[in-house]
DNA sequence: CTCGATACGTCAACCATCTTGACATGGTAG
DNA sequence: CTACCATGTCAAGATGGTTGACGTATCGAG
């Protein structure tokens, strides 16, 4: 009984942690793309064209898991916006790749900037063996029932 | 050079991994959720609730820190349908004490143990010092910066 | 060349969640 | 009595998402 609870109260700990710590995560990068009229929505797309430059817009789709009008409105605010530039692919002019201007690059350097010292901070005080350990758990959380 | 595009690596990794394992977490509740006509917010107040019987209206905006307005909507829903029962304190009659109705306890242990069920299939698989050393990290991500 | 499939864009209606701002009610405490 | 406090509520708006239907340009097979 007293097993049973202890391991209830250890996985409750770690499901507020994972409340908590997402929330802590995305706080800085919000605050910034706030300053632009931008939001969580435009971030995602910014990062995964920086990631996967030249990626299709039906790419982005299967990545962020949307419909496409989801994604249309901010991403045409990425385009108006000078941030992101589409053309057409060489062979098949259907298809749009998707790249960061230079400015959409110096944006999502400072937004993935943030992040990326939020967790250094962490990571440096935890060590790389935590380091590891943290992406392996995290790694089988990402993959369970997809 | 080398030293620091691995290290950005290794950070652009674990951000991703925060993105996605978020959105695995919450995928299967926010299915089981759907079935009552509630949502993510839903969930957050009966889990709140449950972790913390009887405590007020202000605690909760604290801990979810999200305005009142907010609140009232998905708070109203759940004392309407008795998931969750309000009475006032015994001294201070302003303030409302909350906890679940037994039907709000069932749905919680419900919502709460396939949460329970994701993580402890993750960590059985990764260990239990890989457990602490998650812990810590995802401990430390939260005090940054509050 | 035609025709079906593909990649993308768009209009419309709707829903959930959250915000700011203003105001109301009842209870407490000095 | 009065000021403050905990809570509730109305209103308007932003964001980010959905389903459904339709339009357009392009590609590839026959």
């Amino acid at each position: 009984m007293v097993d049973v609870s202890r391991r209830e109260a250890r996985l409750r700990d770690a499901i507020e942690l994972m409340y908590f710590a997402y929330r802590a995560f995305t706080a800085e990068p919000d605050r910034m793309l706030a300053r632009y009229g931008l939001g969580r929505a435009h971030h995602r797309i910014l990062y995964f064209i920086g990631r996967h430059p030249g990626l299709s817009v039906n790419a982005l789709l299967g990545e962020l898991a949307v419909t496409k009008q989801a994604l249309h409105a901010p991403l045409r605010t990425l385009l108006e916006g000078q941030w992101v530039a589409a053309r057409a692919d060489a062979r098949d002019r259907r298809i749009r790749r998707l790249q960061l201007t230079d400015t959409g690059k110096r944006l999502e350097a400072r937004l993935t900037g943030a992040q990326m010292r939020h967790l250094e901070g962490v990571f440096s005080a935890s060590g790389a063996q935590a380091q590891g350990a943290w992406k392996a758990v995290m790694r089988a959380m990402s993959e369970r029932r997809r």
